[in-house]
DNA sequence: ATACTGCGTTTTCATTGAAAGCATAATTCA
DNA sequence: TGAATTATGCTTTCAATGAAAACGCAGTAT
C-alpha cells in the first residue's frame, strides 16, 4: 500500500494539474482544499521541486507551480521518489535493487514471479502520467 | 514491498514443498535452514495452518506440514493472510476495501489507473501457487 | 520597511515490524 | 505413569518508520 505521503503528493499535483493556470498556487491553499497537513505538505512539494518536477517561488504572489509539464510526470517517477521501490522485493526492483540472503535469483522461483508482478505494473505505471490521472478527476 | 514476515511465509512454504514427504517438519529445521528467528517463524506458521494451508502435529515426530496441496495454496492467498492488501490504495482494494476520503471514486484519475495495477497484478498472483515457486527454486 | 510565503531543522508521538521470554498443552515413547 | 519432545499462547521489548507539530530563518514583492 502507497503510504499517506504518497498520496498527499499525487492529490497535490492532481490539483495543480487542474487548475491549470500557471500561476503559482499557495501550500496553504493545497493543504486545504485536499486536507493535507501543511507542515507535511511543505515537505512533500519540497521534495517534487528537488526532483524537478514542480519549482516554487517566495514572497507575496508566491507558491508552487509545475516545472515540467504534467504530461512529462510519470507515475513511476512519483512514486519512487516518495515512496521508495516500486517492486515486491529489493532483489527483484531495478531502481533499488540489493540483494537477498539465503536465495540463489536465477533459481528463485520467488523473484521469477515477482519480476513477472514489477514488469506487469511498471508498464502501467510507465505509461500514465499525471495529466492522465488529473483529466480524468475533472469529468 | 513485502515485509519480511512475508518473505520468510514464502521461504518456509517453499521449503515444505521442496521436501516433498508428507512427513512433520520441525519449525526448528525450517528456522536454521531459512535462517529465520525461531519464535518469528512459529507465529507464521501458526496463522498458516489457522488459514487452513498447513496443519501441525504435537510431540516426538511432530512439525509442520501442508493441509492442502502446494499446488492449490495460491500466491495472491498468502499475500493477503499474512501482508494484507494487494492494491496500492484501500479504495482500490477488492478484499480490503476502505473509502477514502476526499475523493470520489467513479472520477479518481489515480485510483483508475490503480485498479488497472491490481488486476494486472492479480492475474499474475492468482493463478501462480506455491508448487510452482517451490519447482522453480530445485532446477 | 514590512508583510508575505516558502525553506530548514529539530522534536514529538503513535504505529508497526521484528523479534525474545516464559509458561502451557498435546503427543509419543519407554 | 512419567519424561522427553514439540507446538501453542500470552506478554513484553526494542528499533524503525510514518505522520506530523514547533519554531525560526530566508527570499521576494510592494
Amino acid at each position: 500500500m502507497l503510504s499517506m505521503k504518497t498520496q498527499y503528493a499525487f492529490k497535490a499535483l492532481m490539483y495543480l494539474a487542474q487548475k491549470d493556470t500557471g500561476e503559482p498556487v499557495l501550500i496553504a491553499e493545497i493543504a486545504e482544499k485536499k486536507t493535507i497537513p501543511i507542515k507535511f505538505l511543505e515537505n512533500i512539494l519540497l521534495e517534487l521541486k528537488k526532483a524537478g518536477i514542480l519549482d516554487s517561488k517566495k514572497g507575496k504572489g508566491g507558491g508552487y507551480f509545475f516545472n515540467q509539464r504534467p504530461s512529462d510526470v510519470r507515475l513511476a517517477k512519483v512514486i519512487r521518489l516518495i515512496e521508495g521501490p516500486i517492486a515486491l522485493l529489493p532483489c527483484v526492483s531495478l531502481n533499488f535493487y540489493q540483494k537477498c540472503k539465503n536465495c540463489d535469483e536465477r533459481h528463485c522461483g520467488l523473484s521469477n514471479v515477482l519480476k513477472e508482478v514489477r514488469d506487469a505494473t511498471l508498464q502501467i505505471l510507465e505509461s500514465k502520467t499525471v495529466a492522465d490521472i488529473a483529466m480524468l478527476g475533472v469529468v
